[in-house]
DNA sequence: CTGAAAGCGCTTACAG
DNA sequence: CTGAAAGCGCTTACAG
């Protein structure tokens, strides 16, 4: 591959030239300018980005960790949903992402601090949900800007960051199935160390106790955002002397889960029980019976994230600040009103 | 941020030494390994990733452009399963993942050329499904390695490719829908431009011809990979004098749409027509009737790619080779014998 | 085992 | 507008 140095020999020019002509913005006679562009062509020149992220400690990269922790990580819309949000606006800006697996949510933060420490990256998406106080103090220290997706533990509430309205998200769509008559509504969390999965139980119960509804432990389950884990939340949660007529799932993928084991029992949904899930992927209304869903737009909820992040490194400042996106409940055919 | 001359002043030793320390492969005395290791904690030293990259010409980076190019690409199951393969396979081999968007197929070739160019990546993934000769041409001219999903142009038969056995597949699936009765078979292809949905229309000629049918190109049509195309190609084929009594689709998406426009035309499925998708989505044994469909591993045939790459790239030779993986059709409630 | 030096391929402040 | 030089932060062949 040639370099600079090539170009500028047979362009008889000085190397420093031959860099301003490809970095754009310095002024350059157009006898000049030719002159490099021919000698570059011929050489099929293209300037390494590596040499040149060195020289202006610009990347033009933000970093993002993919945990694919819970079994059917893939299998559920927050992926693609997330990297096409992601993607848009970094595409949009001329930025690329760089993308790193991991192995456990430990790891996780490992390969972010990595990351943001190695500086490969000038920005970085965090999508942990299980960022503790220590963590986020660690990832904070480091001098590369983050933005999370999700909320930042209350000490470090002023790290920037994007979600939903989790709670009240969730406290509206217990309210709902309150106002169809339920009583005995089951709520399946994904994973329960996941503050996602806090934040949602705990609209569930602000909504329950303004119902004046008394939450029996049995009802409370988590199905780690797994299909079986909603199969097996339903064995459980309908084994109990108060069986719910009514289940919340925070993922659509669980809801499935419910759905089928539901049909095993022979219980008519939604006629005895009603269903509900999170996320509203693109089969929900495809499914039979279509799935009622709480719609939640993570792929808006990436793009600011990024461009967030995007505007910051530009201006070179922190982060700050957070957006919160509202959530629609889609009424579908799994919901009705509570018999008997 | 410190540097490794922080470091090495702090320590008392060259910065070469303390290279030594964190490149890892060299003799250093323990004494010195500790003075170095403290010193680096202090003043909370990583080695700059870029710098390295630089130095050794190696980003430990494997590059892949994201088309999205058509409506739905983020909901059909390809994209996380392609994503799935990849990140395990770099992930398990200290790699990462750079990945860019782009904005038309002709803009993925650019932006394909460009990492290759500049040297961000050690390899690339191209997942182009429209590569013709002189675009495979312009991109084996870089240095960079890279390995396709898909096949290339007979005439550059030596890259390296990485694929399903398309055209095979099909004709099995359609000699399969020939055994259960049905003689008036649907081929609804995705991008008709794209090499994949040629390769399935072969296998469907190929199988039609071996049951001595012949095909009225009213059965032919594109729904480019989007659910409301293969509900147009419902209602196109269905107005026909010789309408279909069975359906192939070029993915799970359009046979959804393909099942909504039976329904509404009040076409029993399977009773009155069969319906079969592609890569087995994870929704599609939940749709009601379940979706029988061409399980295609597109996980590991991007597991396989991204192996074949990273393997030449630490060989330092071109990827070479071919490896086609066979996809089994999974016979669900969408398929029946053909009735009268 | 450790140091000193040259180099990876760019950029940019400083002169002129 | 262009050149000469120093620098971005590492690595590694060469000595000793």
């Amino acid at each position: 591959m040639s370099t600079i140095r090539d170009v500028a020999a047979k362009a008889n020019v000085h190397p420093s030239t031959v860099s301003r002509v490809f970095s754009g913005n310095a002024r350059i006679s157009d006898r000049t300018r030719r002159r490099v562009l021919a000698a570059a062509k011929a050489l099929n020149f293209q300037p390494n980005a590596i040499a040149r992220s060195l020289s202006v400690r610009r990347t033009h990269t933000l970093g993002v960790i993919v945990p694919h922790v819970f079994k059917g990580y893939f299998e559920d819309s927050f992926f693609p949903q997330i990297m096409s949000g992601l993607l848009d606006v970094t595409y949009a800006n001329g930025y690329r992402l760089l993308v790193s697996g991991c192995e456990s949510y430990s790891d996780e933060i490992v390969q972010t601090l990595q990351i943001l420490a190695t500086r490969q990256a000038d920005g970085i998406i965090v999508t942990s949900g299980r960022l503790d106080v220590n963590t986020v103090g660690e990832l904070r220290v480091q001098a590369t800007p983050l933005v999370l997706i999700g909320q930042p533990p209350e000490q470090h509430s002023d790290v920037a960051w994007v979600d939903a309205d989790n709670c009240e998200d969730t406290r509206q769509v217990i309210a709902r199935l309150i106002e169809l008559g339920h009583r005995r509504i089951a709520y399946v969390g994904g994973d329960p160390d996941t503050r996602v999965v806090k934040e949602r139980l705990e609209g569930y119960c602000r909504a329950m106790h303004e119902g004046g509804i008394a939450v029996d432990p049995s009802w409370i389950d988590y199905g780690y955002f797994a299909e079986d884990g909603g199969y097996q939340a339903v064995q459980r949660t309908q084994a109990s002397s108060t069986p719910p007529t009514a289940y919340y799932a925070a993922n659509d993928l669980m809801a499935i889960g419910i759905l089928r084991a539901l049909r095993e029992r022979q219980i008519a949904v939604p006629d005895a029980v009603s269903v509900v899930g999170t996320n509203d992927s693109p089969e929900a209304g495809h499914l039979s019976p279509a799935l009622t869903s709480l719609h939640v737009s993570y792929r808006e909820i990436a793009a600011a994230a990024a461009q967030m992040l995007i505007d910051a490194i530009k201006e070179d400042v922190t982060p700050t600040g957070s957006r919160i996106f509202s959530s629609t409940l889609v009424e579908r055919q799994t919901t009705a009103v509570c018999p008997g």
